[in-house]
DNA sequence: TGTACATCAGTGAACGCGCGTTCACTGATGTAC
DNA sequence: TGTACATCAGTGAACGCGCGTTCACTGATGTAC
């Protein structure tokens, strides 16, 4: 009633120095990524959302980014390479094949239940993100499934997982986490047991594929 | 240019005699469920479009719905029901516990499969349907878990699984069908290996949990 | 040293769109007297 | 048998909203001559 605030809560940015231009690139990046995983929804991100957060207008995105689309798609790529960080300090940690497994599971579980929004907009939502895909190849090494089939391989190599084709036998695994990361997001509600389930399920799926 | 339709494909559906206002309720529930199934994304489904698909008008919706979030709600119902129908008829068609789980499990997968987008919306988006949620005795029910329980219980009572918690050992169980389901959903471009990895997971599973 | 010009980093206003929902209404059908 | 009235099953038009995107522009900073 007593007109505080001129707009919404549009707080402008100064301008760039001349040579700056990508400085603002940046700052729409981490804005969109902020709000993406506040909401856990890429239709819930819009473009005027993204522009108000920076602190600057609608079309100054369109400087930057093609359309709404190219700016999710980076979004995705930078929550891809976190994950990444996760199972590759996790695996970095363990020298016996099995326990690597092990572990890049945990890791993996981890990076899901920490990120549970960035998780969603990377395995749970339609992978059209826009209009833009992810391709095969893409989402292979994005996955960091390359490394899984690896260490399956290990586990193999070392007669320590029973024989079978690596690749199917890591596919089996990550299907099993996601399952687990997957339902403990969007299901929190369901009365899940008072146990340590990914424990569990791990041992589980370890039981089902060790010699 | 010719001018041949009046407006969007605008089909009036004849006025329902007295009795019969119920009816529809149903061609609503039907159109909305039709959509649904083809957009895979609660939010792509608008009153409008719903209106239109019936042969109705946007306000004739508020007569039977008191909005958005119950209508999207009942046709959630409804997919549940078909879920059950298809565990249903699957365990019934075995005595053996061990069998019947393998067999559930297959249905299971099966009943994502072949409606994906009714799997999307009903395990797949956030619980949120509108402003309604499924509370946890709804969703033990309506997800037919109480049906997998028990069967992992006889198989545990029968002494062919190692003996554990049977709602536990089922979470485990149910994670992992329902990570195949999903990833196969949403990444159906993802190099998958060309084997039956439905039944390569559940055998696994098995393995897992059998004595 | 001065000035015209190019470029950079944006802005302001508007476009057309589809959305959920509300409101006042209409016309057919039944019922009471 | 006639008529006033209630109810049922809807409709038409409008509300205010937020959205992606485009267009013409602006003002500061650098560069060439």
């Amino acid at each position: 009633v007593t007109g505080a605030a001129p707009g919404p809560s549009s707080i402008r940015r100064p301008r760039a120095k001349r040579g700056e231009g990508e400085r603002l690139r940046d700052e729409i990046l981490a804005a969109a990524e902020r709000l993406l995983v506040k909401t856990g929804d890429a239709d819930a991100v819009s473009i005027r959302g993204v522009a108000e957060a920076v602190g600057c207008t609608p079309p100054s995105i369109y400087l930057h980014f093609a359309d709404k689309g190219e700016l999710l798609f980076s979004v995705c790529q930078r929550h891809f390479e976190e994950l990444n960080r996760y199972t590759e300090d996790a695996s970095a940690s363990a020298d016996d094949p099995v326990d690597r497994l092990r572990l890049m599971g945990h890791a993996y579980v981890r990076f899901g239940l920490e990120n549970p929004e960035a998780y969603r907009v990377l395995f749970l939502s339609a992978n059209k993100i826009g209009v833009r895909d992810f391709d095969a190849e893409q989402l292979m090494e994005l996955t960091c499934f390359g490394k899984l089939v690896a260490t399956v391989a290990a586990c193999i190599d070392a007669g320590r997982i029973r024989p079978g084709d690596p690749f199917t036998v890591a596919c089996t695994v990550w299907v099993a986490l996601h399952g687990l990361v997957s339902l403990l997001i969007t299901r929190p509600d369901f009365p899940w047991p008072d146990v340590d389930l990914t424990s569990e399920l791990i041992e589980m799926t370890m039981h089902g594929v060790l010699t």
